[in-house]
DNA sequence: GTCTATATGGAGATAGAC
DNA sequence: GTCTATCTCCATATAGAC
C-alpha cells in the first residue's frame, strides 16, 4: 500500500518520514547535483534504508516532482498576495517574478542539478506534459495579472501575452539558476532592464509606426501556440 | 598510441574503423536517445567488440564532440558562401541559418537526444568550455555577417549584436528540434516571422521614439555578457 | 597498432523477510 | 513500514591475442 492511501496506523509518522526523505534528497541533489547523486546517499542522509525511500517515492525523479509540488503549493498564497496588493502591470510583473527568485532562493543551486533539462519529452522540463498542471497554474497568475491590468495590445496578440510572459519568467530563472556573479548581480540587471524594456514596449506598440509588426507578430505567436 | 598520433600503418582503415564506429553511434543515439543508448550497442552495431569502440573514443561523450566537430568542419565552406554571396544583412542572416537547419536536418532527432543540456558545465552544453571553440567560430560568422552590412546601432549595443545573434540562432535550433509539426512548419513560421520583426527593429532602432531604450539595453547587454 | 574478451564497481530498482 | 539481500544493467578499464 502507498503511505498517500492510509487511512489510520502511522500516517503521521509516515508523514514525518516522507518529508525527511524528501529534505535528505534535496540537501543531497543540492550538494552532488541530481545526477551524480545516489539513491543510497539520499537514504543514508535519511536515515532509511534504500528500500525505505523507494517505499515513499517510485523514483529518483518522484522525488524532484514532489519538490516541484511542494514549492508550488508554499508559492501560491504569496502569488496571490502580490496580485491583490499590486495595481500596476508592473508591479505585478515584478512582485510575481521576484517572488520566485525568493522563494527558489535558498535551493537555486538545486534547481541548478536539475534544470538543464529543456527537453520536453523528459518529464522533469518544465515543458513536459508530466508538469502541465503545475505550469498552467503559473501561467494563469501572469493572465489575471494581464487581465486586471487593462494591458492595450491587438486582439491577435493579446492572449498569447500571459504565456510570452512565463516564458520570459522561465528564461530569467534559468540565467538565475546559472548566473555565478555574487547574489546573482548580473540576474538583477538582466531583471530590470528587460522589464523596462517590456513595458516601454507595451506603451508604445500600439504607435503606427509598430503597425507593421503586428500582423507578423500574431501570425508567428499563432504558429507557435495553436495547436495542429 | 591513440589512432591520431599513427604516423603509417593502418591508417587508413584506422580512419574507417573509426568513422564506422562514429557513424553507427549516430544512427544508436537518434533512435534510443543519447542517454538511453550502451556504449554496448553502439559496438555491436557498428560490428566491433566493445573495447574497439573505447579504442577510438574515450568515452560515450566524446563521440558526441566528434560529430558535433565534423559537422562544424562540414558547414564552414558552406557558410563561408553563404558570407561571400549574401549581399544584405537579411540575406546573411537567413543564409547562415537556414545552412544550420540543411546540415543538421539528417540529424535533427540526434541533436534532440543531445540537446536536453542547457547546463553550461556539462560538457555537451553549447555553451560548456569545452565547447568554446565551435561556438566562438560559429558566432564569429555573425561577426563577419554584421561587419559588412554596415548595420546602423548604438556604440554601446553593436558590439554585442553578433552573440545576440548566435543566441537568436540557438534559440531556433531548440525550437526546431523538439518541434514535431509535419516537415518543421512551426519553426519555418517563427524563424520567417522573427528575421522580419528583428530588421525592422534594427531599421528603426535608431528613431528617437526608441531613444530610451538605447541606454537599459546597453546596461542589461554589458551586465549579461561583460566579464567579472 | 588494432582489437577481443573479460573484469570491475556502481547505479536504480525490487522481493520478500521482519 | 522498514530493512536486507539481490537483480539487472551500465560505463569504463585492462590484459593480452593478433
Amino acid at each position: 500500500m502507498s503511505p498517500r492511501s492510509n487511512s489510520a496506523a502511522g500516517t503521521k509518522k509516515s508523514a514525518e518520514t516522507r518529508a525527511r526523505i524528501l529534505e535528505a534528497a534535496l540537501r543531497v541533489f543540492r550538494e552532488r547535483g541530481f545526477e551524480a547523486a545516489t539513491m543510497r546517499e539520499v537514504s543514508a542522509e535519511a536515515g532509511v534504508a534504500l528500500g525505505g525511500a523507494y517505499y515513499y517515492f517510485p523514483s529518483k525523479e518522484a522525488i524532484v516532482m514532489a519538490f516541484y509540488e511542494q514549492a508550488q503549493a508554499e508559492m501560491r498564497p504569496v502569488l496571490e498576495a502580490v496580485l491583490t496588493e499590486g495595481r500596476t502591470l508592473e508591479a505585478r510583473l515584478r512582485g510575481l517574478i521576484e517572488e520566485k527568485f525568493t522563494c527558489f532562493g535558498p535551493n537555486r543551486k538545486l534547481l541548478g542539478a536539475l534544470s538543464g533539462h529543456t527537453d520536453p519529452s523528459h518529464s522533469l522540463s518544465p515543458f513536459s506534459s508530466e508538469t502541465a498542471d503545475i505550469r498552467n497554474a503559473d501561467i494563469a497568475f501572469f493572465e489575471r495579472a494581464v487581465t486586471d491590468s487593462k494591458v492595450k495590445l491587438p486582439a491577435n496578440i493579446l492572449p498569447y501575452l500571459p504565456r510570452l510572459l512565463w516564458m520570459y519568467q522561465m528564461g530569467l530563472i534559468l540565467f538565475w539558476v546559472y548566473d555565478r556573479s555574487p547574489a546573482q548581480r548580473r540576474t538583477r540587471a538582466l531583471f530590470d532592464g528587460t522589464l523596462r524594456m517590456l513595458l516601454l514596449t507595451l506603451k508604445i506598440a500600439g504607435l503606427p509606426l509598430l503597425k507593421p509588426m503586428h500582423k507578423i507578430a500574431g501570425d508567428v505567436l499563432h504558429a507557435v501556440f495553436e495547436e495542429k
